[in-house]
RNA sequence: GUGGAAUUAGCUUAGUUGGUUAAAGCGCCAGGUUGUGGCCCUGGAGACCGUGGGUUCGAGUCCCAUAUUUCACCCCA
């Protein structure tokens, strides 16, 4: 028996009407704020995610899917996100000189080499949104609420907003000092992870879950407090219009995202009650990526959004029941004449597009009731030797039992 | 990468202090008279007890290793 990959996952026809349920509310909703679908390439050169992604993150040093090409001296590697890609896309194919904004959308699978967990997997599904060409907080706030709308269609009550910023390359270096400095007091208190985020990544200090970190983090400087008067306008409006917009939200301090190219606004949705892995949604700003990936300055907003987390939120909210769709006829037949005439039935009802089946197993007659009756078939056609004969059959409703007489050559259902 | 838990038929599980042909429910297949489902009844198929070692006269039951799953840390969607 040859074994999944590890952190991989098969989609049964059970699951997908659900996953495909929420895919079209994602790309509904995408395209009802004017954005664009765009499909990239599942591997890049490792380099683009190298400098989009930063190499310092983890998921650049440690969770990458690596690999030398085979015909060339080249180092590939699986997406591990989406945005670095669509910012290559964008440069590479000219859309810069486009009028701005660019907003494209997408719903990928990406790969990261981690240890599998209550909503995490090697190969995880999300659906993205990025918007470039507007550093206005009106771009922030389109972006949270084309996000938030997905999620009230979905039904997602136990699903809360999160933002923060976390400054611009102006604000982030005194805030990132003060930090270190606040921190570097009480140096001893913190946990061992915390000691070398410290020096690697003072923002992270702030979302450690360690009670003793958590202490210092709730006395440390809020973001909030050290912005330029720049990013501090921009945080205000943003916030002005998600009041307007009717869109619920809290300034948590403690969201500071882990790739290197998030500048400015921040946020996350984090859903109750679907274990350590809550964040359904995350996203920010990235004014720098475009130019660091050799394009022009060009600002951008985005999020991701990880469909199999949703789907957990959506279980724990109870509002993962969708409906599927049941035959509307299925033929039982008996004897290899009737078999063909119901295969014969069943297409001509097809291409009036009907959903119709026909026994393709050559049961008895009671076993093919039951299964017509499985399949939650809303009729069933019975034909037979006498049947062929008369050219009519007896079709009966599943759901009352009433049968009534019909032209196999012509009825319509 | 670090730690905890789990691993018995397709699924969910039971298996007593190691001792004969490893149970059950659901599901699947077939019957309950001659061509009619849903309920009920009967029967059947289906498990080398995750894999590999070890202890023992004897292991699903004990020990070690390994894989996978799962939960948490790290990190992120």
């Amino acid at each position: 028996m040859i074994q999944r990959i590890k952190g991989t996952m098969d989609i049964l026809p059970s699951e997908t009407p659900l996953w495909r349920y929420i895919e079209g509310i994602m790309r509904e909703e995408a395209e009802k704020y004017g954005y664009g679908e765009i499909r990239t390439p599942t591997f890049e050169n490792t380099e683009l995610f190298v400098r989009g992604v930063g190499d310092t993150t983890d998921v650049v040093q440690k969770e990458m899917y690596t690999f030398a090409d085979r015909d060339e001296d080249r180092s590939i590697s699986l997406r591990p996100e989406g945005t670095a890609s669509v910012a290559r896309a964008i440069i590479e194919n000219g859309k810069c000189s486009d009028p701005m904004p660019l907003k494209y959308y997408y719903i990928i699978s990406c790969f990261r080499h981690e240890k599998p967990q209550a909503g995490r997997s090697r190969e995880f599904y999300q659906f993205g949104t990025e918007m470039f060409g507007s550093t206005s907080p009106a771009s922030d706030a389109t972006a949270i609420a084309l996000a938030s709308s997905v999620l009230r269609r979905l039904g997602l009550k136990n699903v809360k907003l999160h933002i923060n910023s976390i400054g611009c390359k102006e604000c982030r270096p005194a805030y990132r000092a003060s930090l270190v400095e606040h921190f570097s007091s009480r140096r001893d208190k913190l946990c061992d992870t915390c000691k070398t985020r410290l020096e690697k990544n003072p923002l992270r200090l702030l979302d450690c879950k360690n009670p003793d970190c958590r202490e210092g983090a709730e006395l440390a400087p809020k973001t909030t407090e050290h912005l330029c008067p720049s990013c501090e306008r921009s945080f205000n409006l943003l916030k002005n219009a998600l009041d307007a917009m009717k869109i619920d939200y809290v300034v948590d301090s403690s969201i500071v995202r882990g790739l290197d190219y998030y500048t400015g606004t921040v946020f996350e949705f984090i859903a109750d009650g679907i274990g350590a892995q809550s964040t359904v949604c995350g996203g920010g700003r990235y004014d720098g990526l475009v130019a660091s990936l050799g394009g022009p300055e060009l600002s951008g907003i985005g999020f991701a959004m990880g469909i199999t987390r949703l789907i957990m939120a959506m279980r724990e909210a109870g509002v993962d029941k969708i409906e599927t769709k049941t035959p509307k006829v299925y033929i039982a037949a008996m004897g290899e004449g009737a078999m063909i005439k119901g295969l014969e039935i069943a297409e001509r009802l097809r291409r009036e597009g009907v959903f119709a089946e026909c026994d393709v197993v050559g049961r008895s007659l009671k076993a093919q009731m039951k299964y017509a009756n499985k399949i939650s078939a809303e009729y069933t056609l019975i034909i037979g030797e006498s049947e062929l004969e008369s050219g009519k059959a007896q079709l009966r409703n599943m759901q009352n039992g009433e049968q009534s007489e019909v032209e196999l050559d012509s009825f319509v259902i």
